[in-house]
DNA sequence: TTGACATATTCCCATATAAGTATGTATTGT
DNA sequence: ACAATACATACTTATATGGGAATATGTCAA
């Protein structure tokens, strides 16, 4: 079996570096295809292809205005991903924290004066 | 030129739904093989190579035990996922915003009482 | 109408899959 | 040493890809 098509999902599609790159440029402003095709420095059959997937999974829209068609990214389709990537969050707040500790116990062992967190004590 | 690797960075990593099971089920609590096999119903030698692609970019991490693979996600290789896609949030909260105005809008064309964001008011 | 402009599609090709099957490599228990 | 267990790798195959080049479609302007 082949990889997953490119167009199955968000995930699949923003894989693409060029991809993201266009997503990027195109969520503040609608844009003509020319605009990303000068502005990105990709050519515009790239430029045209790379729209077709990001269409076909809802990731931008397109408004046609005469022989012109203005892209926009869809932001809410990108939720997804932030979400699915959200549901790590707390296990790599924990991991951060876990590093913390085990430098802070090093620091202690090298360094008895060493105290986390609190202003180091001198001697009495 | 063919689709970039999977193991080219973490984005290509999670494209596989397969990929984003394991990376779940490693969440909590590292797991040998085995148990991603019989839990996920993925065969072995898939399992493995899923696992070495994770691997490669730094999305798991292994601790070998004897004749054992205990298998735990790296949670810090997903967040520049999380925060990529975050950089969207503002547009897809204006674009919530903007669908909400419009409907307020039309409810208001339809019926002139209406008013959003507080109690409707009766006639006196 | 004709040509210029904007965008989309088609065709070709080298390549990286993912799944399945078979086999290899460690490590353990007896 | 030997069999069993746990995992990894090699090999095959069907397939989707992204870039480049050429071409098609659609719209405007003179």
């Amino acid at each position: 079996m082949p990889r997953a098509a490119t167009t199955s999902d968000a995930f699949n599609a923003v894989a693409e570096p060029r991809r993201r790159e266009i997503l990027s440029y195109l969520a503040m402003k609608e844009r003509p295809v020319g605009d990303i095709v000068t502005t990105l420095s990709i050519d515009q059959p790239s430029v045209s292809k790379h729209l077709r997937v990001l269409r076909n999974v809802g990731l931008v829209r397109v408004r046609c205005d005469g022989r012109h068609k203005y892209y926009r990214t869809n932001a809410e389709a990108i939720r997804p991903l932030h979400e699915w990537a959200g549901t790590f969050e707390r296990f790599w707040q924990h991991q951060l924290l876990s590093v913390k500790r085990r430098a802070e116990e090093k620091m202690s062992q090298l360094n008895p004066n060493f105290a986390p967190h609190s202003p180091e004590k001198e001697k009495p």
